[in-house]
DNA sequence: TTGATAATGAAAGTCATTTTCATTAATTGG
DNA sequence: CCAATTAATGAAAATGACTTTCATTATCAA
């Protein structure tokens, strides 16, 4: 099923109604493959709908995240980011504290052992956040020291990798 | 070496001066063997030491930070916590989703794995977060699903656990 | 087409920090 | 010990990232 259809068929079952704004965002949304701040995606936005609000944006993508098109992320930096989710299988991240760059990472031998770690407290699992912060290779040797976050990061690509 | 010495070494070192406050903060912060916010920790505070402002308490704590006495942590939900670090392993946090309990876990494979993962992004891991969400036996018998994270949180003890 | 009401944009409100600024209090050289 | 220097503090204002309100606009079912 593509986004729009899994976006349509959310609304529908909700009594909600179709919107213009929620198309043109979540057009914006999904041609953007990172992970973005609500700004980031507004500023987007608006290039193409000026007319569109922040608040709609904001509302738009805790939408989206209820029917599971994006999730939100925390790089504990004070603003929460938005990743696509549909089709996109879970992942943890990998980030450079130097440059910001990041990966989406896997490793199903580390998924396996904390559910172990979590039924040995009596616990049933429902997610994890799992960051792991270090400094990359190109910021270890000096180069590319300049580039922020708010640059273009680099990932992986989509949860592929580790074991 | 004691926290208070820790303390007093990362003042001089910094050409910082001591104060009353900050030694009357850090004894209070002491005595609460938990993970606690900025406003819990200035209302303990504030009952020893009535005239201790909020602002000073929210310095003080990023100053204990910086030298080791404490760390952040964020479980999503808005406010930032702090636990005591100097003397405290590492460790992560299962967190109940239901009642707000939480645990201090360890698993030395997964520290390991996460080692192995790293690498091979030719990363040098600094640290990591990873908390897991879930439900406890007691929340998923039905008791206990009153309790809010602003009641008292059950915890592990310290970081000693799996594996 | 139209009434009921969901969706939107602009603006105001929240809330957890952060920062400012006038004072107070450590330090230190004398 | 004393005064000048300046870090530390408390109260209040400022930030910044959301959240919510409210008057309008836009949907949609009848």
């Amino acid at each position: 099923m593509k986004e729009t259809a899994v976006l349509e068929r959310f609304i529908e079952g909700k009594g909600l109604r179709h919107s213009k704004p929620r198309e043109q965002i979540l057009s914006v949304f999904l041609s953007i493959e990172q992970h973005i701040t609500i700004d980031e995606l507004w500023a987007a936005v608006r290039k193409k709908h000026p007319g569109i609000g922040y608040a709609t944006v904001y509302r738009t993508l805790k939408l989206f995240a209820e029917c599971g098109l994006c999730s939100e992320i925390n790089f504990e930096d004070g603003t929460t980011r938005y990743e696509h989710s549909y089709g996109h299988s879970h992942h943890d991240h990998l980030i450079c504290t130097s440059c910001g760059k990041f990966f989406e990472v896997v490793d199903s031998e580390i998924e396996k052992l904390q559910e172990r770690l979590v039924k040995r407290y009596g616990f049933q699992l429902q997610y994890h956040r799992m960051n792991l912060y270090g400094t990359c290779r190109n910021c270890r040797v000096g180069i590319d020291r300049r580039a922020a976050r708010t640059g273009v990061p680099v990932h992986s690509g989509k949860g592929r990798a580790a074991s």
